[in-house]
This record gives C-alpha cells, structure tokens and sequence, in this order.
DNA sequence: CCCTCGATCAC
DNA sequence: CCTCATATCGAGGG
C-alpha cells in the first residue's frame, strides 16, 4: 500500500502574476500587490509582489510604505488586490489540474495536491512527464506559470515545489529524500517559521540534517507531543497524509483596521457592527449556524487579545450576533490599558441549517 | 470532557 | 512602517 506519487503545485508569485496577465505592459517592471487599510494613504501591507520587485527586498507581509521606499527609484507599480479576479484565473487552473488528478485537493487559491499514484502506475519518470504536461496546458490557456514538487508525500512534495522557483519542476524519488533534505534549512519545513527557528538556531540546529540529531524526546519537551512528533518526522521525509478533499471550513471570521487607535467602547462598537453584517451574511450563505462567538483585538504594539463565548443553542441572527460581540467588547475594555489598532470578529461551532427533505424525514 | 485563551504558522 | 483568514496546539480552569 506504500510506494505514492504526489504533486504540489503552486502557482508563481500568484497575484502579481495574475496582473501581468491582464496587463502584459506591466511585465518586467516592478509589481507589488497591495490590501490597503481603512487608514487611507499608505496604510496597509504587501499581498505578493513579481520576482522584479522581490531583487529589492520588496515580499509579501512587508508595509506598502515600506515597499514603495525601497523601490523608489525603480520602475515599479502598486495595484490594489483584486481578489475577485484573482479567484477566477484559479478556479480555471484548478478545472485544468483536477483532471490530471487520481484524488484533487484543493489548499488555496495557488496551491493544490494531486495523488497521481495510478494514473503513472507509479513511475517517477511517467509523472514528470505528466507533470510537464500540465504545466504546458495551464501556461497555453492561461498565461500563467507554476511551480510543481513531485514526491511520495505531501510534506516533501510542498518542500519540493518550493525548491526552484518560478516555472519549476522538482523531482524526489524515494531514494533520493535524505540527500534532498539534508542541506535544507530547517524554516523550509512546513510548520516551522519564525519562532521555532529562533528556538533551534540557539541550539545550534540550522539545517535538516542537524535537525535529525535531536532525540524525540527532547522534540517533545520543547515543543509538546504533537508538534514534536511532527518535527521528528518531517526531518526524515515521513509524512503519511492522505491526499483527500478539504473538509469544510469550520470558522469564517472578519478584521479590519481602525481609523484611529482606541480603547473607547463606543468607537470600537461602531466598528465592529459591519463585520457582524458580513460574517451573519456568509453564515447564511453557506447554510450555517454557528455556537461560538468571538472578537480579537490587535494592539497598537501588534499583540493580541481574544474573548469568545459559547452559545447555548446554535444561530445566526445578525442581531443575537451583534449582540454578544457588544457584550464581549465591553468585557474584553476591561483591564485594557493599550490602545487597539484593528478589531476582528470570529464565529465558528458550525451546524448545518435543516433542509427541506433530509435524513430524518425517513423515519 | 468542555470551554477559553494565547501562540504560531502562513498567506 | 505592519493586511487578512484559517487551522491547530497546548495550557489552564472548570
């Protein structure tokens, strides 16, 4: 039953590639997408941004104002993230790649895992001409470029696209794993970001193979049962989750940036009334009730604060909503000394609003 | 076992 | 200088 061939493929530098294919004149400046806050001016943060862009330092995460300073005597423009268009150009390269697919799931709007195993009768040498051949098709319909890892597992196949990009292909037989992984540093597994790797670079355990010295238990004492565990087993390659469809989402939540910092009750109620609007609308679009209820403040120093209540029944009445989250607002100002920079809300505990004809009606 | 909350990741 | 959305883990309290 061992013995998988799995793809992940990601599609490059996606939004900034997304608007070069609606514009090609943009093509070899620099391209910076951009979520502007309801600050107005610079405010806010870089989405993605074109490997013209990233030569300068320019990644995503980083502040627009920050961004537009490092590229201030560059050729470069700064387009505001279009999210709608962004999901149409991936839902026709997910509608080519599924077919390539044994089983297809989905991740994100550039991202997907494909179980081919069958498909290639298990040649590595069959799948990277498979793998070729999506790549050609996306890139003659679409315009658009991926990078896609080809590995007997998700966690190395995800290492994998990452390892040339863009318009990459990167093959890793199960002979080959050890060698692979051994000089990688040990931020390319999944899992493990900014704080681990502090935490590791203090031992001085920087790459893959380094990592492979340490025991499971030590794993385990620092990073706790689960996470350990997962550490030790990425350091080796072993990784056995299926390939499977997403299960359904089980929170939906909201956040924006206030205009002006603030611990005023009322300010912060004003604020957050439309983001109930928002989240009741997508419960009942998706047919949902939800029990738990939650808001989380980020502060002027960027920490964060979370209050959440459980309902007694399970609803979605914008106004029970509204509601409970005026309640938790008024709880959460307690004891607040900083002020808050952006209000979020949460909502999650999801049920399914009945039907019409469902099960029970059998009986 | 259920609930709440902070932390982390990654986009 | 700092967006937005989701999932997961572990600790701590009931």
């Amino acid at each position: 039953m061992e013995r998988r061939v799995v793809f992940h493929i990601d599609f490059d530098y996606f939004y900034a590639q997304c608007e070069e294919i609606r514009n090609s004149k943009i093509k070899g400046k620099c391209v910076a997408v951009c979520i502007f806050s309801e600050r107005g001016g610079d405010s806010g943060a870089i989405a993605t941004a074109n490997y013209n862009a990233r030569k300068f330092g320019v990644k995503s995460g980083i502040p627009i104002i920050l961004a537009k300073n490092k590229l201030k005597e560059q050729d470069a423009v700064f387009l505001p993230a279009d999210f709608d268009y962004y999901s149409e150009i991936s839902s026709k390269a997910m509608e080519i790649i599924e077919k390539y697919a044994d089983v297809f799931e989905y991740v994100g709007r550039d991202e997907a895992y494909l179980d081919v195993t069958k498909k290639i009768e298990g040649d590595f040498d069959k799948a990277q001409h498979l793998a070729q051949q999506l790549k050609n098709e996306i890139r003659n319909n679409l315009k658009l470029t991926c990078s896609i890892g080809i590995t007997p597992n998700k966690l190395l196949s995800k290492i994998a696209s990452d390892f040339k990009k863009p318009d990459g292909l990167t093959t890793v037989k199960p002979e080959q794993i050890e060698q692979f992984l051994s000089s990688l540093k040990i931020r390319e597994i999944p899992g493990i970001g900014r704080k681990t790797e502090d935490v590791f670079s203090q031992m001085n355990v920087n790459t893959i193979e380094e990592l492979t010295m340490i025991d499971v238990f030590d794993l385990n004492k620092i990073f706790g049962r689960k996470t350990g565990g997962y550490i030790f087993n990425s350091a080796r390659g072993i990784d056995n989750e299926a390939v499977k469809p997403r299960p359904p989402t089980i929170q939906f939540s909201k956040i924006t940036t206030l205009k002006k910092n603030s611990k005023e009750l009322e300010f912060l109620q004003e604020n957050v009334q439309e983001l109930c609007i928002q989240l009741n609308k997508l419960a009942m679009e998706n047919n949902k009730m939800y029990r738990s209820i939650g808001i989380q403040f980020v502060n002027e120093d960027l920490s964060t604060k979370t209050k959440s209540r459980m309902l007694r029944n399970p609803g979605n009445n914008l106004e029970e909503l509204k509601k409970i989250v005026n309640q938790l607002l008024e709880e959460a100002l307690v004891e607040q000394e900083m002020l808050v920079r952006r209000i979020g809300v949460r909502i999650s505990e999801f049920s399914d609003v009945e039907g019409q004809s469902n099960i029970t009606s059998y009986f």
